[in-house]
DNA sequence: GTTTAAAGTTTACACTGTCAACTTTAGAAT
DNA sequence: ATTCTAAAGTTGACAGTGTAAACTTTAAAC
């Protein structure tokens, strides 16, 4: 069932993609992106309820670059250092992926009305719970509540770095200056966080 | 030089505030704002150089009851609870006010065109190293170190609950369900995150 | 080779931020 | 008291937005 386009659907989907990446999520539209697609404004309707349908698809990609980006970090070794490289992994993500992470977690997106982008958060947070359940000898409500401490403490770091960059000028922030110095920190930080939680 | 509307500039913001609150940022416009305030489109234009300038007023604002709601809870008995009632305060600050906190936080605004918005969000921030210095006795990195981490933690966990509220099927939230059950948890996990601090 | 449904286009509508050009009006200057 | 002026508000316009309805093309199924 092949037409003109080929596969106007995901091209959409990379076409928006790299446009956020590079642009942010407030300067998007579906019209560009079609535009860009060199497909009438209207064409990516067939494919996509709405434009925050193709959002959603955008955001799933973005899990799925997450996800692989978090597996390729992981060894078997010091289970310690494992969740803590991961930790940074995560926030590294978020860094180098501002807007797209943006679109992943500050995007009002009723999560539940997309059944795939909330299967592609749920695996990415499992890769924290995965680590965690390694160092892990006590009941599942202590595994469950060091899994949302872990995952609180690096989401915030990324926030309040980022929060710090736009910033940037108070005296406080020289702290974030040299790149070098956050992920030493950040290792630091993760690093007494992980031996702090409670195993029992 | 008093006119027709008296003070339009503050009535807009509040308006503004209101429509937020209720409604969300992506569903603002001028226009709204300017026909609840019963004066013609354009008619912001006179008090904002644009909408962004007048969401930046808002946010102002926001930060301000942010603020003051924080210094009410705030005791000197003990030091360390002190700083648990201002984590809880900040997270439930955030739960009763999403869309506020969202244009506080997570709206792309580039915080330096806007030093009012900055001095209100350094005076929030301030107010959770101003606890800290109390139970500091350690050298000046280590207290913004912590001060950092206390912020991450809580900005982290008043997040995920946020991130979990919206998705809400999957099994991992029972432990968000009863908000009672949270708000336990949060005295725990925040006073067992004090407790882990090195202040040397 | 005709039919059909999916894929794509054109046109249209209501809404948005914002600019330019106009009008009103409160208060200062004469 | 009258005139002047600049601040405050209005009208009209423009380009851009999401999206619905009605149309056309075209690949493949019979």
């Amino acid at each position: 069932m092949q037409y003109h386009h080929g596969n106007l659907r995901e091209q959409l989907i990379f076409c928006a993609y790299d446009w956020i990446s590079a642009n942010g999520i407030e300067s998007i539209s579906l019209r560009k992106i079609a535009k860009i697609a060199k497909v009438s404004q209207t064409a990516p309707y067939r494919h996509f309820d709405s434009k925050e349908h193709m959002l959603a698809e955008v955001a799933t990609l973005g899990f799925g670059k997450f996800s692989s980006e978090m597996s390729k970090n992981k060894t078997t070794d010091n289970t310690a250092d494992d969740l803590v490289r991961c930790g940074v992994t995560y926030i590294e993500f978020g860094l180098a992926n501002e807007h797209i992470i943006d679109l992943m977690f500050n995007y009002p997106m009723k999560k539940t009305d997309f059944p795939e982008l909330l299967a592609a958060a749920d695996k990415a947070f499992g890769m924290l719970l995965e680590r965690l359940h390694y160092m892990h000898h006590g009941n599942a409500d202590s595994l469950q509540l060091n899994g949302i401490s872990m995952h609180a403490y690096v989401h915030g770091l990324l926030a309040i770095i980022r929060i710090n960059q736009r910033i940037d000028t108070s005296a406080q922030t020289a702290f974030f200056k040299a790149s070098s110095t956050v992920k030493d920190n950040l290792e630091k930080m993760l690093g007494a966080f992980v031996k702090s939680l409670d195993f029992s």
